[in-house]
DNA sequence: ATGGTCGTTGCACGA
């Protein structure tokens, strides 16, 4: 089974890009962030075309996630499912595919670490991991995939002297990815790349991505039983290259 | 050293 996630930045923008690089590509679920789509408005026929059942969760404007799938999708939820307070914002979607229970997630920017939304991101990735505890045992399936907004360590930011006080390298959130780790998930891609400098997201100004500098904050996220499915890991940094490219680049991973 | 660009929408703001 061939996984992907995308933070697509505009679906309704990205449509044509999306549906070349599924027919390119192949993978078997793609979990997209950033549709910026009310649900009336997103393209399910054509990945439907595509061979593609969907499920999106969007409001318009900003926000929106969505799973496409041509191994199945059923249980679909849309937003937390831990019993708490509900997200205001459309940044999480979880359904089965393929006998794996996957979560496409949008996290907060935080924007800085002064502002309301950083503490917002933090109850947010809280949250998260109250809601895959609540659907999932850590012996189950469970991949949890998407936007975090967090580079987990040094090694995914291209110089981390220029984030010293900034969001997405805080102790704080990095602690809550940790945390994710300790309840039973493994980021994938880092376990094939051990020491690779390799990102997934450049700013679209100053020629960040031809220069090199990036942030690798697209993660995934399985529990151990799908860790040792997992033979292969790769970002698709093709698809950032060319006319109109999301500032994303898709992560792929490949399960046995 | 600073600011670079996109996407939304509507003539600003979020990322």
């Amino acid at each position: 089974m061939r996984l992907a996630t995308w933070n697509v930045n505009s679906l309704k923008a990205r449509l044509g890009r999306v549906e070349e690089w599924l027919a390119d590509v192949q993978p078997d679920v793609l979990c997209m962030q950033e549709t910026k789509l009310a649900d009336d408005a997103f393209p399910a026929l054509s990945f439907a075309a595509l061979g593609y059942e969907s499920a999106h969760y969007g409001q318009g404007q900003w926000n929106g996630v969505a799973i496409v799938s041509r191994v199945g999708l059923t249980d679909v939820v849309v937003n937390f499912a831990d019993g708490g307070d509900p997200d205001p914002d459309a940044r999480i979607i979880t359904a089965v595919c393929g006998g794996v229970r996957v979560s496409s997630v949008y996290v907060p920017n935080g924007r800085s670490l002064d502002d309301d939304h950083y503490q917002y991101k933090l109850r947010w990735l809280k949250q998260l991991r109250r809601h895959v505890a609540a659907l999932n045992e850590p012996t189950d399936q469970v991949v949890v995939t998407g936007d975090f907004n967090v580079a987990p360590a040094d090694i995914d930011v291209y110089d981390p002297s220029k984030f010293v006080g900034a969001t997405h390298v805080s102790p704080a959130e990095r602690a809550e990815l940790s945390a994710l780790c300790d309840w039973g998930m493994v980021d994938l891609f880092r376990r094939h790349h051990a020491d690779a400098k390799l990102y997934s997201w450049w700013d679209y100004r100053a020629g960040d991505f031809h220069q090199g500098r990036g942030l690798r904050i697209d993660l995934v996220f399985g529990t151990t039983s799908v860790a040792e499915r997992c033979e292969f890991a790769i970002v698709d940094r093709n698809a950032r290259k060319g006319q109109s490219p999301s500032d994303h680049a898709p992560v792929i991973v490949d399960l046995t």
